[in-house]
DNA sequence: CCTCTTCGGTACCGACCGGTACCGTCCTGC
DNA sequence: GCAGGACGGTACCGGTCGGTACCGAAGAGG
């Protein structure tokens, strides 16, 4: 979690994590990191545009002054909480994925342990891009890398189970896995996830055939 | 396009829309059906919570009082944009399926078609759900039920294609279409919809054999 | 001709938006 | 002990939010 100590406001810092503690959600002390923290909830949950400063300030304990202190503003703010959810998130996935097996189609499984959740409100980047105006902006170049970084993963998972035409079951992942979410958004559960695994799966059955790597 | 008739506020309207005239994107006369059309092209385009009641009388030049004449607020305007939407995109989609064959793959030739485009922003009920904060609110209520009528759609055109689990093949087209529909947002073209109309082309042929219904 | 409805225009409301400036306090390192 | 930095609190800014009230003009129907 070094994604935290990246600085783009000064470099006085002394040291801001514990050089032991790896437990996240703790480390108030910061009001950087609690800014942080609150607002990659509450934008989730809520929408960035919901969200003012005002409530962040208020749920956060932050005074405000200390938040421009820190940020040049809400845009840098929710670029920030973009690329720390982007790296919270891919490690979660790594690790769930992990955790279910580490083959490519655990991907969906970990999706539907995710959608089962009480306050899951889909992807948050997808969400970003939905309430962006503008399709030009920052927050469409975040996400697509975001998406960039989930495909290679995909990809890495399909080519390390043997199958050669990876990369392009990798983008048919990535399509599944952005509609199991969006549905899911919808009509919550994790029913959407099982289904794209099941494509997933005949996707994989009607690829080229594993074969065995070497060894 | 009875649709426009249809009065929430009171009976006391004449006759709308002149008895011949069938062109849209016409008749300025009303201030509600100008305040419609505007805020259905401008919520879409720029997201709902972007969009002030201030802009949107700017833009359709509808004076302050006149607007809320015809709505209680914005939320029932956006209720209304959203039913007026859900009505345009579900004839939108028939006829564009009708003039790509009609066949159940052709949904995606439509989506293709429709992410070429370049103000193509996506589901503007996804959007919508994306920006809302309240899971359980009205916009995920109207989502729901115009994904249910898509579905419905698809469930008819596979059915009349002859595929006997029909009802199962339109719950995983519906995942394919968003899954296009928000990979189309991110990285723009139509490339994604061919990829999922790959993909239910797959699907449909590993499902049970068409087998020509009768005669 | 007069009435009634709809219209656009505008002044105004309280609330909140993002953002700035200044305060006193606490904690830390020298 | 003292200086410096980060902190929370607050007052304030212009602008915009959604929403209300009232106005005079235009048009239609009796």
């Amino acid at each position: 979690m070094d994604l935290d100590s990246c600085q783009l406001t000064d470099g006085t810092d002394r040291f801001r994590l514990a050089p032991a503690s790896i437990t996240l959600s703790r480390m108030p002390t910061d009001a950087r990191e609690r800014l942080l923290q609150g607002a990659e909830e509450l934008f989730y949950t809520e929408g960035i545009r919901a969200v003012g400063v005002e409530r962040l300030l208020a749920v956060t304990g932050v005074g405000r002054a200390s938040f421009y202190r820190h940020f040049a503003g809400k845009d840098e703010l929710v670029h920030a909480v973009l690329k720390r959810r982007d790296a919270h998130w891919h490690a979660w996935l790594e690790e769930t994925v992990a955790a279910h097996g580490g083959g490519p189609l655990a991907v969906f499984d970990a999706l539907a342990e995710s959608a089962e959740s009480e306050n899951f409100r889909g992807c948050a980047f997808i969400n970003a891009m939905a309430e962006a105006s503008d399709p030009y902006g920052e927050i469409f170049r975040l996400a697509n890398e975001h998406k960039g970084k989930v495909k290679d993963l995909l990809d890495r998972l399909i080519e390390e189970a043997g199958y050669p035409d990876h990369r392009a079951l990798a983008e048919q992942f990535i399509l599944l896995m952005d509609g199991a979410t969006v549905t899911a958004m919808r009509e919550r559960g994790g029913a959407a996830a099982r289904q794209a695994r099941a494509i997933a799966e005949r996707l994989l059955a009607s690829s080229a055939p594993p074969a065995r790597l070497s060894a």
